[in-house]
DNA sequence: TGATCACCTATTGTATACAATGTTGCGCAC
DNA sequence: GTGCGCAACATTGTATACAATAGGTGATCA
């Protein structure tokens, strides 16, 4: 039930190549870190690694090896140690002592937890945003909104994905609630693993118009009905999961077993 | 404006003697840990540097050497860079690159959003726990009102504050949110760095009565009650602190010279 | 006497070597 | 043939040595 191989593909010359796309195009595009919690070396690699973690080319369980994640990196293990020890704080990646370093595997307990609490923050956070708007805030959203509509059409569906989460982020930011934000950012990050596990609807995720219906509120500063658009969009997304109890990989054997 | 010198005891020979004492009266005190994320030697440092932050031993601003706390415990500075850094992701110290970590010192509007964002979590929370609350669960919730009796009693401030503080994450762990839990976890020790910088008045901190009428509503499963009194108590809290811009130590230098 | 610059020291950042632990595979016994 | 146990291996945990950087201190010059 683990240890899926390393089988995305990292830039080994530089690792930075991989976020500099989107960094350029837009300024406010910092790799889904809204305070980077480490600097140097190590903060790089930790960006690539979240970066690939919430574009879905690292899937959960997936094995990340010290030593080959430095010969990838061409850094010293010391520098690897420290991102996947932040990564694992930020609960995107599971540290296991003697085992190594997994990509999370949310269960569906903690699936509902996150987005019961998402449904506790989010809603609010909104409101607030809404009252705060600011042309430029707006025009960023509207910014982003594009992008993501851009990567759905290139078929990026990785950073569509990952766009749609950081736009929650980017709202949480406008509110100007920073120790929120950094819980916001912690249950989107969460939220993409939970997705990669256990959605069900065929199609693409279609937050297209939800995002679009969020921005006009704003555009109207009206708080209340950006926090309810919010809340519902919230529910979408929960109700787009298949958190039936069956889909778990059997932890508990006694239970599958004797009727 | 800062650099206090590291003017606590700690433990050399056995640093575990300083949470023994706590940890065997009362099984369900973790230290404030709710789900520790170390194992190993860099737990123990990493769970007495957090204590002592809580009791108030280690006071804001002050500088936590690698050397220094390696000598104190005994261990090689990769373990204690391991502690640090995990306490960095806690936002209990901060961690300046190239000049070494420094218990944190929240600022006014830092202050202002947590217990923002305390109120926003802890009343639902304790909603939710009032209507699961089991006989188990009001007992540990007594025994721990009376443990920080004991403590004020005792004279030991930094211990029933700790505890205090605690109440409340074992309040969110009754509610079964371990997501939310985590959040509150954090939100309650910056509070204690908060508490360390603004606290007000002279008196100490008087939360008896305020958990005693929140245990009495758990007691009779009164989530809407529970939920208003965590809510009184919070502004409680927060209207105790001296949050006046005046008292920042004039980060902005214009502002000030500039009538 | 004051300020500026350069050097020096103290401290942190990084790399590497060694120790410890968990896993896997093989062989042996039953 | 199956199960157990041991041993070799791979991987992570820890310690230490070296490199790099920031701050302080002293000297020198205006």
């Amino acid at each position: 039930m683990d240890a899926i191989t390393l089988h995305v593909e990292l830039d080994s010359q530089n690792p930075h190549d991989g976020i500099e796309g989107s960094k350029m195009t837009k300024p406010s595009d910092n790799q889904g870190f809204i305070q980077p919690t480490l600097s140097g070396p190590s903060a790089t690699l930790e960006a690539s690694l979240s970066l690939a973690i919430h574009e879905h080319r690292l899937l959960p369980g997936t094995k990340l090896g010290e030593d080959e994640l430095s010969d990838i990196f061409n850094v010293s293990r010391t520098v690897v140690r420290t991102a996947l020890q932040s990564l694992s704080h930020s609960q995107l990646i599971d540290l296991k002592r003697n085992r190594g370093a997994f990509v999370a595997q949310p269960t569906i307990k903690e699936a509902r937890e996150v987005f019961e609490a998402r449904a506790l923050l989010e809603p609010r956070t909104a409101h607030s945003a809404a009252e705060r708007m600011t042309p430029d805030a707006l025009a960023q959203l509207e910014a982003h909104i594009a992008a993501e509509h851009d990567a759905l059409a290139a078929g990026e569906h990785g950073k569509a994905l990952r766009l749609s989460g950081q736009f929650h982020i980017e709202i949480s930011r406008i509110a100007d609630q920073s120790t929120i934000a950094g819980f916001i950012e912690r249950l989107v990050a969460r939220s993409s693993l939970i997705i990669a596990i256990y959605w069900r609807r065929q199609s693409a995720l279609c937050e297209k118009h939800a995002h679009h219906a969020l921005v006009d509120a704003f555009r109207r500063k009206d708080g209340t009905e950006a926090e309810a658009l919010m809340k519902s969009h919230l529910l979408d997304i929960l109700t787009a999961l298949d958190l039936r109890e069956t889909s778990e990989p059997a932890g508990n054997l006694r239970d599958v077993l004797v009727p």
